[in-house]
Parts: structure tokens; sequence; C-alpha cells
DNA sequence: AATTAGCACTCGAACGGGTAGAGTGCTAAA
DNA sequence: TTTAGCACTCTACCCGTTCGAGTGCTAATT
């Protein structure tokens, strides 16, 4: 499929980029010659550059203008010619230790990572917690908030914590509430959280005939709780690295459109979908992305996983032209952290 | 203290205020006189605007151009010559029915006030939950969350739910759990957080001599759980309204540190802790605000309370150049109404 | 056959002058 | 006290010029 380059064309794309990604500005043959050491004059650059353009790796803003790599180029240099810059042992140790210090739940444990990620990366980082409908439940309990609400807090498998308010007017006592907390235990132990809701519904449906009001009432109260879907949640730290960015400070309408689609949750999370199945890092460069109306950004994600369950991922959002060869292996390396983290609670 | 106008320069003053509200660009004389229907003519009314620009409340960004309101000039429109103007009946209703609707906890309630009060002002809107640790505990629970893991959960007067993952090694069974549950509520019903860890800190004091080994255990893990102090949420929403104001897209130094100033959770906090004790709006204009380095906006404010209990404060932040008249009566309408809201919780 | 020097060409950014227009302040008349 | 009149000021904008970076092409060189 994608044509292949002989070494010299290889090593100007590859000088091309990395020159750009450095200074955002159009790259000129004469830079490049240097760049190799002289080895070939700026006119022989010319002539591979054009060549590089008619592949379409390469383009030119304006006839006397230097060249900036296309998307293709990019995809090019990614796939083939990316030399993985790893962390620095002070950066893997920074990490690790914000990521499990201090912090409670697990929910901490990734918003710190991100929060983190975006310090070193200096780009926008998002992580998306989708999946803990996947998560088993490891307990459920139920517990009196007011006259006439009832606390339902459950506790999934490794760290996560979900509690819903449920309107409930019929006075339960202290007693009763706990033997329903035992029955829906009972039922929900080791299930998903959609998983108890398709249980409580086919339960319902075989209780109608049967006797016992506080397994009626338990069963009624799950189906409250389990109403509406699992919400995932969504964290952006370090929107503002976006402002550092000279193609977005100086275009204000694409930053427009960037600022405007972190607010809108949906937007991120297809942002980030590809990359939620697959432990594997996703880069997809300007266009490649699913969303419309976004192709001036690259998201680098990767999903992250609890034991063999994908719990959802963390990415870096920033401009095309960013610096895959040090942002790679920092989010591989996050999200392999926040794995491993997770696998422990 | 401040200086009082005549009719006429009060009148002047307020159309420049609100022709200048209205288009963001210096406003002539010439305007003003129309805005008046000629009763004065243009050479007037530069006479009185050269007064004004005397007293303070007006200034030129330039020689041959028209006034713009200082920072004085503003506070005097607010303080004295500003119109109201109250909300439609659809927009309270609007506010009424998504602050109550389809949301269970406390929580919810001020995230959509807030995101609905943004759309509907059409600037960025920050909630500010910072007294948790005000209200009276409910109950306490604690329940397992994993071998090594115990989650205590708090209910607090009103919906307000606090949950907390605490270490613990020792393998209590479940009825220990309970019973260590139940002397902590004993101790705690009815306290503020706060208060219960002072609480907790005299017990442990006096328990040392003493012999029950889940007491100790009650006020161990009380402590534990109480050690770092109730954070405070805060939620912003309708960042990107900030783009749609001319000042900031022109100048990108300002929108930049506006932006940042959203990252830092403890500016905002400044920015909105003089509202916290209050019911009144309070308005901090441009370089008022509490916070320096942000002399280009203006923060509209509100604390909200639960019963008596002061919980936070919403607000709007926006440019200097507001529509106070109408920006006023929604933050003022939305705290009372999310007052009322959770005063019934 | 590949490379390169040389050169004409193109385009954008930066600079400067000139103009139009909005708005002012001042003065003198009403 | 108000206002008409007028000179003045300043900015925004247009336009032409220049400068420099970078190109493509061609012909000479290796």
């Amino acid at each position: 499929m994608t044509p292949t380059l002989d070494d010299r064309g290889a090593q100007v794309l590859r000088l091309v980029v990395e020159d750009y990604i450095e200074t955002a500005e159009p790259v000129g043959s004469r830079t490049i010659s240097k760049k190799m050491g002289q080895v070939l004059s700026p006119a022989t650059i010319r002539n591979i550059m054009a060549d590089l353009e008619e592949t379409g790796y390469l383009c030119q803003p304006h006839t006397s203008a230097g060249r900036i790599p296309t998307g293709a180029g990019f995809r090019y240099y990614i796939n083939y010619l990316l030399a993985r810059r790893e962390l620095a042992r002070s950066e893997r140790d920074l990490l690790q230790k914000v990521t499990v210090e201090g912090v409670s739940g697990a929910d901490d444990v990734v918003r710190h990572a991100s929060r983190l990620l975006s310090n070193l990366s200096r780009h926008a980082c998002v992580v998306v917690v989708s999946r803990y409908s996947h998560q088993a439940l490891r307990s459920i309990s139920l517990l009196r908030a007011s006259s006439d609400r009832i606390l339902l807090v459950a506790v999934l498998q490794g760290g996560w914590v979900q509690h819903r308010l449920i309107e409930e007017d019929a006075g339960l006592t202290t007693e009763e509430l706990e033997k329903i907390s035992g029955y829906l235990n009972e039922m929900a132990v080791g299930l998903t959280l959609p998983q108890l809701r398709v249980r409580i519904l086919n339960e319902m449906r075989k209780e109608k005939a049967r006797y016992d009001r506080l397994m009626r009432k338990a069963l009624l109260l799950g189906s409250k709780a389990l109403a509406d879907s699992v919400p995932g949640e969504v964290y952006i730290e370090g929107r503002a690295n976006i402002l550092e960015q000279p193609e977005f400070a100086e275009d204000f309408q694409k930053l427009k459109r960037i600022l405007h689609a972190f607010e809108e949750k949906s937007v991120i999370l297809q942002l980030l979908d590809a990359a939620l199945e697959s432990d594997a890092i996703q880069v997809s460069i300007g266009s490649e992305n699913p969303v419309e109306g976004l192709p001036d950004i690259s998201v680098v994600a990767s999903g992250y996983h609890q034991g063999e369950t994908a719990m959802g991922s963390i990415g870096l959002i920033g401009p095309i032209r960013m610096d895959y060869s040090r942002v790679i292996p920092l989010v591989e390396y996050t999200a392999h952290l926040l794995s491993s983290v997770l696998e422990h609670r």
C-alpha cells in the first residue's frame, strides 16, 4: 500500500518532519542539507523534496516557502522512521510515585496520572474511565440517606466506588434495609452492573408470583438504581497547553474548535474510542481522527486495563506536530503504569 | 466617598457603559447624543464626558477615540445606575426544571445548575462546593472494599456523600466492622467532619488507657479517614464562552492568563471566596478581584446555602464588560434556586 | 547518470507613506 | 449654558516597495 521510500528519501522526510516538529515553520532545502552535514547540496535536496511532494508526503504552503509534512508524511514517519526516545529514569520514577502515593480510590489514581502526564508532555491529557460497567461487583450496600432517600453504594473489583441515591418513600427499617442489602449482594457479587441489571429484571418477572415483600423491594430498588446506565468519566488536564502551540495561537478558529471540543464529553469519548479496547498505542493524525471538524489535532492514546478487563483509555491531545518520539513512550508507559497500579486494588 | 454625579452626568455615564457593554468599542459623543434623542448636541456631551473623565469614570484609549468606562465607572454604574432585567418566566422555569429533574445527589444538582447558567449567560460558570465540612453527619458506614481496604461512606445532612478508602491490614470480620461502624456512628451523628476529627483525637487520648480493642480500631480508622481535610470541589462549565468575547479574542495574553486560571483550583477558589459567606450578590470588577494578574475579568457570584449552613458559591466569570443588568439577576436567581432545592434534601 | 552551481522567479513579511474617518478640544457666537 | 465651527490627532487601512528565503529549471561538472 504505502509507497516505500529509498534511504535518501526516507532520511530527508525524517529530517523535515523532525525540524518541523521543532520549529513549526516550513523547512527549506538548505536547512536539510546542513543537517545532513552537507553531504548533498541544497539543489539535490530540492529534487528529493520535489519527489517527496509528488509521493504525497510533503507539501508547500505556497510556492516560495519550504516544505511541511502532510498527514501521510507524518504517518510514514511514525510507522517507519520514528526513533523512540525512552523516558529518563527520573521521569519514570516521578510518574510512579505520583500515581501511587497518597491516593486512595482508583479514580484518584487516574486523575493524578493524567495531571502529571499533561505536565510532562506539555499537552492536554485526557483520561476516560468508561468501563466501570465491565468490572465485577465486590459488594453492594444500602444505607439510609434521609427519611425518603436510600444510598446504594457499589464497590467494584479494584477500587472503584459508585454510589447512587434512590427515592424511597416506604419507610423501611434499618433491619429491613440490611436484609434487602443481603438479598442484593447475593445476586450481585461477581456480576457487572449491566449484568446485575438484566438479572434483576429477570428475577422481577419470576418474583411477581412469589410472596417475599422484602425481596420484591430489593428488586425494585435495584432496578431503580440501575435504570440509567453507568456513565463514564472524562477528566481533562492541561487544556491550557494548547495555547502554547504556535499553530493554534495564530489561528483563532482552530483554537476555538478545539476548546469547544473539550467541553463536549461525547467528542472526547469519540476521540479516544479507538484506544479503548487495545493495549497498543493508537496514534491518529489530523484528519485520521474519528471526529469531523477537528483536522488539526493529533491524538496519542492507549487503553489501560485492570486484570483482564479494559477499563478506559488515557491520551494526549495536541497539534499534528507533536513530538511523537517522546510522547508515544510517555503515554505507553503511563498506560502500563495505570494498568499495573490498578491491578493490585 | 464616591463623588455623586448630577443627573446628566449619570445618564451619560449610564449610556456610555451600556453602549460599551454592547459593542466593546469606545463610545463617541455623537453616539450618546443620538441615544438621548439629540436633546444635547455632541459638543455638550463632549464637555460632560470630559468631566466624567476628570472624575475618573471614563477614559480614552487614545486622544482621538471615544471613551470607555473605567473600573470606577462600572462600579458607579452597578451601584447606582443599574436597571435590572429580571428573568423571563421561561428562563426561570427552565432553570428550575433542569436543576431538579433527573438528578440524584446534591453534587448533580449544582453541576446541572452550573451548566445551564453558563448556557443562559454565555459566560463561564463556576460552582464551588467548599463546605461539605460544615454539614452535619447523618451517618457513617464502613464497608469492606477489598482484603486490605475499607470503604468509609459518610452521608451528610442534605444529599452529600463522601467516601474514602482506608488501608487496613488487620483482617476484621464483617461483624467487627459493623460494630466499629456503630461506634463511629454514635460519636459522629450530628457533628461535622472536622468536629468529628477533633472528637476522635480527644477520645484517642482517653482511650489509650482503656481496653476495648474494637473501639481503639474505630478511632484509628476514623482518624485515618479524616487525616486530610475535606477537599472542596470546583466545577467549571462553559469555559469556551470566554473565546467569544472580542477583548479576549484580540488579546492573546489576556486569554492565556484566564484559561490558565481555570486550571488552578486555588485561583478559582480565591475568586469566589468573597461570595462564600454571603447570600447577596458579589460583583468584583476587574482589578477589584482578589487575584493579582487577572485585571481583565469580572466575577459575579453569590453564595448558596443549605438550611443555615453556607455551602459554597456559584458565579460567572467574564469580561469586565459583562451585561450586569441581566447577569446579576441570573446568578441571584440560580443561587436562591440552589439553596431552596438543596434545603429539601 | 547523478550531482551541483547558477540564475531567474515567486511569494510573503516588513516597512513606509498617504489617506480617510472618527472623534476630540477649544473658541467664539448664540 | 449651549452649540456650531474648526483645527487637530490618532488609528486603521490601502498600496507600493523592498528584502529575503526558497524554489524550479538548466547547463555544466563529476
